[in-house]
DNA sequence: GTAGGGTTAG
């Protein structure tokens, strides 16, 4: 300890703090300079000009000047500048000690109540995990600006809890603090991760009444909004009129094209895409592409696509790539072909790319590449404590298929106990939140009655019909086409659904062989198709 | 002057 110390102090300047400053500067002249935070330490009553930022630089080292500066000034006190951009490294970094000490320095400098320090610990502790840091020191902030009211929001979406997300940005409005273009944006992603359609849309009509800009970051989560709600014509209106668009713009509605199975709109959009210039196509990109190809069966335009990328852009395939390619193939029928491919592949495989292939086996009823391809599973997850059973689930259907009782049996066990689900559902202007497995329900019996009656209703569209969002037909079925203003949202705990919906949510696990776990309804809505009976529940 | 934002395989 006494050695770093001194070989820190060993490694600095031995000339005049200021002089240190300009000595940094010039050294990046070229570049960004240095931030300059005058006041951001100070010894005695002096104060001294201080330059310890590089946004140009790694985090870790912005940390590493920051300590050498306390080192420096150890009898000294800071001002709220010095704290500010070395938590927001922290932040970056997920370094949660660092975070901490500097923390305890914010206390002991008297600045623990400063707004800008306080915010800067709540995204820090937010990007750490430590959630129940974040809500404590939230609770303890007196004057919250529309920062520290994003961060808050932030923090909700980094931990999965978008209504939270949404719920915080009412008690802003509530609270008199205007939103802005970055508040604006997390309400927006917390409305694609709840499939919350219709509070979307009173967003996107809040842009618009107050005329804020429709900038590229707005537009982008708008548009990536629309296509995880499954309104995907209301995402290219707005795609289509956005004036500046940059590769992640693009990236969003191919993607949300592909998702919708609308593959050949999303080659055409790739197209159009290549012929921007100053827009280069990047691994997200072909991520959205192949994705699309998969979710349209477009077997040899994937084949070329996954060529491309390499041939034409350099960009060396991931396995999310491969992920798509394996499911592209496995879909066609193509298994052989898709078990080299996840064998040959220079970068690890893993539990999702075998579990996809797993499907295609089950799909194409492969009892024995299925044993193959479990086997593999079970090594990975050998070593974790928390094991993804969903493989199980496929296995014992496939060997109950087969007569296979005894290994149905064995496979049954291993399935043990699921995790719960949770899921989203807009009624009107409120978003209702539920978790999903409770075998518990008095009402079981009547609901596999009315569930028999779903899935012969949707055997009658045709497996092709279900591919397709229903959105519109949803939203109506669900009383959702009522605008109600001005306070859109209303979070409803402890929510009673009706059966069908709790049945379904069910059903699908067992119909897709696989735990279900629904970060948004999206796919809910699409599956019920306006077939449940909410409205009248409600 | 310092803090907060959008995309990614099943």
């Amino acid at each position: 300890m006494i050695t770093a110390t001194l070989s820190t102090l060993q490694s600095l300047p031995l000339s005049s703090p200021s002089h240190s400053s300009s000595s940094y500067s010039l050294r990046h002249s070229h570049g960004r300079p240095f931030e300059s935070f005058e006041n951001g330490f100070r010894r005695s009553s002096q104060t001294h000009r201080f330059d310890y930022v590089d946004y140009q630089e790694t985090p870790y080292r912005v940390i590493e000047r920051y300590r050498e500066m306390v080192l420096i000034y150890n009898n000294g006190a800071f001002s709220n500048l010095a704290f500010a951009p070395v938590l927001k490294a922290c932040s970056k970094a997920s370094a949660l000690n660092p975070g901490k000490q500097i923390h305890a320095q914010a206390i002991k400098s008297g600045l623990s109540s400063d707004v800008f320090v306080q915010t800067s610990l709540l995204a820090m502790y937010s990007s750490c995990g430590e959630m129940e840091t974040v809500f404590n020191l939230f609770d303890k902030i007196p004057h919250r600006n529309v920062v520290t009211w994003t961060a808050m929001m932030d923090a909700c979406l980094r931990s999965e809890q978008p209504s939270r997300a949404a719920v915080v940005f009412c008690e802003m409005q509530r609270a008199g603090v205007r939103p802005d273009n970055f508040s604006i944006v997390s309400l927006l992603s917390a409305c694609a991760r709840l499939g919350a359609l219709n509070l979307g849309r009173w967003v996107h009509s809040f842009i618009e009444k107050e005329g804020l800009e429709l900038t590229v970051f707005i537009g982008t989560a708008l548009v990536d909004m629309y296509c995880k709600c499954g309104s995907i014509d209301d995402a290219l209106m707005v795609f289509n009129s956005m004036k500046k668009k940059n590769v992640q713009s693009w990236n969003v509605m191919l993607h949300g094209l592909s998702v919708h199975g609308r593959g050949e709109e999303a080659l055409q959009l790739f197209f159009e895409m290549e012929m921007d210039i100053g827009i280069r196509p990047n691994e997200v990109t072909f991520v959205g592409i192949l994705c699309g190809c998969s979710h349209s069966g477009l077997v040899e335009e994937g084949r070329f696509y996954f060529d491309l990328m390499w041939s034409k852009y350099g960009i060396e395939p991931t396995v999310k790539h491969y992920g798509c390619m394996v499911d592209l193939l496995g879909r066609a029928g193509l298994l052989e072909e898709a078990f080299k491919m996840v064998m040959e592949m220079p970068i690890p495989p893993n539990p999702v790319i075998w579990g996809s292939l797993l499907s295609a086996c089950r799909a194409q009823n492969n009892l024995g590449m299925a044993e193959r391809v479990n086997q593999r599973i079970i090594e990975i997850h050998r070593d974790s404590v928390q094991g993804d059973t969903s493989h199980y689930v496929i296995m014992s259907n496939m060997y109950a298929e087969a007569g296979l009782n005894n290994k149905m049996a064995e496979a049954r066990i291993k399935i043990g106990k699921k995790p719960k689900g949770r899921s989203w559902i807009e009624i009107g202007c409120d978003v209702h939140e539920f978790t999903v497995g409770d075998v518990s329900h008095s009402m079981w019996l009547k609901i596999k009655v009315m569930l028999n009656e779903i899935m012969k209703k949707r055997e009658d569209h045709g497996e092709e019909d279900l591919q397709n969002p229903h959105s519109e037909k949803v939203a109506v079925a669900f009383g959702l086409l009522s605008t109600s203003s001005p306070m859109p949202i209303r979070i409803v705990k402890n929510l009673r659904i009706c059966e069908d919906c709790h049945g379904v949510m069910k059903l699908i696990s067992e119909v897709y062989e696989r735990e279900i776990v629904l970060r948004d309804c999206t796919r809910f809505h699409r599956f019920m198709g306006g077939l449940c009976s909410c409205k009248d529940y409600w």
